[in-house]
RNA sequence: GGCGUGGUAGCCAAUCGGUUAGGCAGCGGUCUGCAAAAUCGCUUAGACCGGUUCGACUCCGGUCCACGCCU
């Protein structure tokens, strides 16, 4: 098989991508972007496992600690940079390696993002409908009227909603009638992309590990910091998994191995739904 | 040893003589500008034995277990 001119790695938290993207990167002399929406912000880096400053000297990392707190991560920004990195690694004749878990970002990427249009002011002024409950009622009315269809889709969704009706008002057409459906293969030419899909026992043993590892790397202490800093005052960092669980435990609402738990739980959850998107959204992939 | 209270699913926890409790965990989905998010669906009961009853998780008796009090 020829090389190839880009190389996906994928799976669930704590499979070993990070681990593989390494040696593949130092093997066929390439550079990691990752595709990773909480790897993104600086100052929760043990939480959210990123490449350590050793990792980093070794091979170079794209995409990784570039936000602040107060920067509102999002998929079309994401993918803007993400295609930038690819184009700059490959004009100096290296090889791209998307690594990461975040398959909404790796869909959106390899798969193309139709050209809706967006207002994140208008989307914002929805938002703000949406917390009373007249403003609710109101919304849910108005998309009920002028988009049906995405209104009996989503009307659980309060994000949803407001977007599709966002793309409705700016488009004046529905965003189900806009959107070209599930992509049916890899916008970049010979890709070639790895799923890591470890079995579940395996998986929950890596993931119990590698929370434990978190927590000896002083991860509560980071938390701390990061909280004192304005974390949960964020914009998206804020959702990083297992922080407001850390938050819940210094202020007492339980002790040390409560938290261990939880945060396993939460882990795992989260590898679980990561394990169902690959299944489903990102099978574009694998031919 | 006596008295009392209680034993409900992996865990927590209600109700009820006939009709889905619920929550958490678990499992399966959805996904096009917050995705480590949001959201939908499904599954698992009545400690044990006997009795009453058309019908018992529910009422009665016994056994076992747990907790509390007394001796």
């Amino acid at each position: 098989m020829q090389k190839p001119s880009l190389l996906v790695i994928t799976g669930p938290t704590a499979s070993g991508k990070s681990s593989l993207a390494l040696k593949e990167a130092e093997r066929l002399d390439g550079e990691i972007i990752s595709v990773d929406s909480m790897q993104l912000y600086r100052g929760i880096e043990i939480g959210t496992a990123q490449p350590t400053a050793e990792e980093r000297a070794r091979v170079v990392h794209h995409l990784v600690g570039i936000y602040d707190f107060s920067v509102r991560a999002e998929v079309f920004t994401f993918c803007d940079l993400a295609e930038k990195a690819i184009a700059d690694i490959q004009s100096r004749g290296k090889l791209p390696i998307l690594a990461g878990g975040t398959g909404f970002y790796l869909k959106a990427l390899l798969g193309g993002l139709d050209d809706l249009p967006a207002d994140p002011a208008l989307r914002q002024e929805l938002d703000a409908l949406y917390d009373s409950d007249e403003g609710e009622k109101a919304l849910h009315e108005r998309m009920a009227f002028l988009d049906p269809a995405a209104f009996e889709r989503w009307k659980n969704c309060r994000r949803r909603l407001i977007r599709a009706l966002e793309v409705r008002l700016l488009a004046g057409r529905s965003i189900t009638e806009l959107q070209s459906g599930q992509p049916e293969k890899c916008r970049f030419p010979n890709t070639k992309s790895i799923f890591i899909m470890p079995e579940t026992e395996d998986l929950k043993k890596r993931i119990s590990l590698r929370c434990d590892h978190m927590f000896e790397q002083g991860w509560i202490d980071e938390a701390r910091q990061a909280i004192a800093r304005g974390l949960f005052d964020s914009p998206t960092a804020h959702q990083a998994l297992g922080y407001s669980l850390i938050a819940r435990h210094l202020a007492g609402e339980f002790d040390f191995e409560t938290l261990k738990d939880l945060v396993e739980t939460a882990t795992w959850q989260f590898a679980r739904r990561q394990r169902t998107y690959f299944r489903h959204q990102l099978d574009f992939l694998c031919p």
